[in-house]
DNA sequence: ATGAAAGCGCTAACAT
DNA sequence: ATGTTAGCGCTTTCAT
């Protein structure tokens, strides 16, 4: 049975038990020097009185806070709940906790959530791409605390990053639209600042200019401003895109709503891929063409690398890992339909 | 410029101004017993040194310490992920911080994490139902931290409670599928012994037993056992459902995918009413019928009560605030068809 | 209006 | 193997 919690210290255990106040702290701390007997009069007297130690206390002498933080742009980007659920699954193993920071990109509460980090003494930072554009990164980089970014590597940074083969994979989605025979292939982004959008859009570029087709993109300063009107301005030309290509889960979610205003068929009317896989991918008719980002491994590899230089495990150089996606092909591309 | 964030001390601060200690900590904690000049040369110093509080030690000395813990149970639900973002704003602005802990519904993980909660000496609990069943709620209920629930009431444990109209909501969409003619209605769930799940069931049991129809339910312990499998086998007797009333988003995430396997057209083969609005319910052919809770409200009302406990200005009997659903007609429930 | 000193619960030298 | 003595950085009586 536990009790408050706040008002049994160890010191009281220290006296249930009959032991000085170290010798207690060191059976929390699973010290080998100590007599089988001694611990056990401990341990009963911790369980007796329904100890919990005081995790504040232990962090602020240790300077410790067995706390990460985890800064996420978009919690309701599903690429990105699924990898703070990998990340939180880590750090419970660990015996961390995680701090939530969404800033929603706005950069002034970025660095205002940074610093409340900072003054929690957080072990560690664990940061989502898109969370900030240049960023004021530079604070916690530069101090003792390790990070370890996902999708974003951070400029001039010694930072362990995670990414997948973003413009790899941007390029074959790209190719494989255009081997269907659009030409007119419209690749719709937001915050093209972002390191994945532009790597993204830098595959996209790349397909195209090999097989000297021009280039038609949508890239807005924030997934918001994909409305159904700037989609439709844009297939409103006399030369409208046959095909989309879109960058990230929620553009695609913004194309998917837009067409279906405009009643466009696809993949009749316009072909779809989207950078992104979803639940309701392959419910949609036609299903959605889709590149799938590794999700979880990318919450569970960062965590981990974050928790082995925290645990000074790794001092090595900064590493970069790069995971591959996939690929999968439904009907939204076009295919199935020739 | 920030520094490093771990050696400044208000001791240091202290001395740069020439005041004492306990000067610099009115001066952090705006006392108003300062004279402005004082006042100034401290807030001066705390800038030239790049000053931040430890709030470990803040917290150490006020048994606070800033930080409100979220227990959620699935951080891939949107309807989730929604409220989590409202209530991390809401924190944010009250200057806390929040700490996930997330058990994915395992109730000795969901105990661990409580306990590390207790430790860190949170300041307040936000629960999102489905994280417990009965639950070992009752040990932070006991305790004096203020703890808020979205969406489950915890039985005899007095604390505020946010829902909605869960019972009248599923009653009203049971009673839309009843007027379409359907009369074989399958409600799909998963973990009957949430709260919401058993008062969505309700609803839909009141709803068929005043015009005399029959139940015909499929609630299984957790979501992942809506299988392909499952459905088809309560779809293969004689005489199977013409509609569905999925009691919650993962639920109908599974039956879109189950009846898109088993190529089941929606409406004409079966109907079908989601609990749980989403982005994409509008482009899937053909829309699909939901009920909508107010996701943000739900947070930010949650977030709201909690810091009016904490901060003492509410101190009556535990308030139950129950919120509006909105019924949204799509094509899903047989509307437009007849 | 400001300061000196004690202590929050714990860990860590340094004994013994 | 165990105890003693200082603090960690801050807040808080109680003086002045």
């Amino acid at each position: 049975m536990l009790k408050n919690g706040g008002s049994v210290t160890l010191k009281d255990v220290a006296h249930a038990a009959g032991v000085s106040l170290k010798t207690a702290s060191r059976v929390l701390n699973n010290s080998s020097e100590l007599r089988p007997e001694t611990e056990r009069l401990v341990r009963e007297a911790m369980a007796r009185l329904g100890y919990q130690p005081n995790e504040l206390a232990r962090g602020l002498k240790s300077k410790k806070s067995a706390a990460i933080a985890l800064i996420a742009p978009n919690l309701a980007d599903p690429f990105v709940a699924t990898a703070i659920r990998s990340v939180q699954n880590v750090a419970r193993s660990h015996g961390y906790v995680v701090i939530l920071a969404s800033s929603g990109g706005d950069v002034s509460l970025e660095k205002t959530e940074l610093q409340a980090m900072t003054r929690r003494q957080i072990d560690g930072i664990i940061l989502m791409a898109a969370a900030s554009g240049k960023s004021d990164l530079a604070i916690p980089l530069k101090s003792r605390v390790p990070v370890v970014v996902i999708d974003e590597p951070v400029r001039g940074a010694e930072v362990d990053t995670i990414t997948v083969t973003n413009r790899k994979a941007a390029r074959a989605a790209t190719e494989h639209l255009l081997g269907h025979g659009f030409r007119r292939i419209l690749a719709v982004g937001a915050r093209p600042h972002l390191f994945t959008c532009a790597e993204r859009v830098a595959g996209y570029r790349a397909a195209l200019r090999q097989r000297d087709v021009k280039k038609m993109e949508l890239l807005v300063p924030h997934e918001a401003d994909l409305t159904i009107d700037a989609l439709a301005k844009v297939l409103a030309g006399p030369k409208p895109a046959d095909a989309i290509f879109s960058l990230n889960w929620v553009c695609t979610v913004a194309m998917l709503r837009a067409l279906n205003a405009l009643e466009k068929n696809i993949p009749r009317d316009i072909a779809l891929i989207s950078f992104d896989d979803f639940d309701l991918a392959e419910v949609i008719q036609p299903g959605i063409t889709a590149v799938r980002q590794p999700v979880s491994e990318l919450g569970s590899r960062a965590a981990k690398s974050l928790f082995e230089r925290i645990e000074g495990k790794d001092s090595s150089a900064p590493r970069k890992i790069v995971l591959p996606t996939e690929f999968i092909v439904r009907g939204s591309c076009g295919c199935g339909m020739d």
